[in-house]
DNA sequence: GTACGTGCAAAGGGTTTGCAGCCGC
DNA sequence: GCGGCTGCAAACCCTTTGCACGTAC
């Protein structure tokens, strides 16, 4: 049974019927060779050796965000920024307002809590997103 | 002392030397009688009769988010939505991904956590984000 | 060989901006 | 009257889409 994040998305797309490209291959592996969180752009940057185009960057980005490899997180920009997901515990993240630095941490007892309130709603619980904004150590005197 | 939002938002234009202006009067208005969660297009058009253009309904948007009125909130769609804030609680969000449906409940338990996370990263926390995404009582059948 | 995947360029949708005229102070 | 405010339209940016060609199976 397959591990690494590339061979599962290959399972996921042999499951699903998807045709198993290189250009696809290459994507998944950048995107596990990105630490933190970044955007499309970022990634398609990252991948300008392999020469994929922007608009399949986005249509696998949506793939993998489909089969749960991937997570789009908000950080109050206008753009969309990703994290992968494979092996990475429930976690939130506190966001600087100033120089934009993300710190996590985990979320266990927000899930635990949310888990609750979504029971009382009789609301299936898919995703939380946790997230403080404010200022980092750093910023908080350079106001 | 005023206590209507329309007054607090005027002396709060007085305060910073913005001019008071009718535009910004009636669009103050029209956001405190929104009900829920509106995008700067439902807001727009809600002013229809009152001829503002869509630039300046952004304009007034942004300049009620600096003064605290108004809180920008993110539903995983590309545009942001808004709420309005004045005399409502803390509070988080569930979001149906299916109807698009928001529920809304007390989150001072949830602050009360991220405070003390925030505190142990010297983080000056200004604002926190609580939303759980996955499918209320009425889709949940629909599947 | 067929259907799906890709690159390219153009379109799309929400948001911002430059500018000329208007209005608060 | 001056400087900030507004409407208009164009510009912007990120993202999606149509189409012709390429590739997996």
């Amino acid at each position: 049974m397959a591990t690494q994040p590339e061979e599962l998305f290959v399972e996921f797309l042999r499951r699903r019927g998807f045709n198993i490209t290189s250009t696809r291959r290459k994507i998944v592996r950048k995107v596990f060779s990105m630490h933190g969180h970044f955007d499309a752009t970022e990634l398609w940057e990252a991948l300008r050796d392999d020469k994929v185009s922007i608009a399949t960057v986005y249509r696998t980005l949506d793939l993998l965000e489909r089969a749960g490899f991937v997570r789009r997180v908000s950080f109050g920009e206008a753009h969309a920024h990703y994290e992968h997901v494979l092996g990475r515990n429930d976690h939130g993240h506190l966001v600087c307002r100033r120089c934009g630095k993300v710190i996590e941490f985990g979320s266990a007892r927000f899930r635990t809590l949310l888990n609750e309130i979504a029971e009382k709603n009789e609301f299936e619980l898919q995703e939380a997103v946790i997230q403080g904004f404010g200022l980092c150590r750093d910023c908080r005197g350079s106001k």
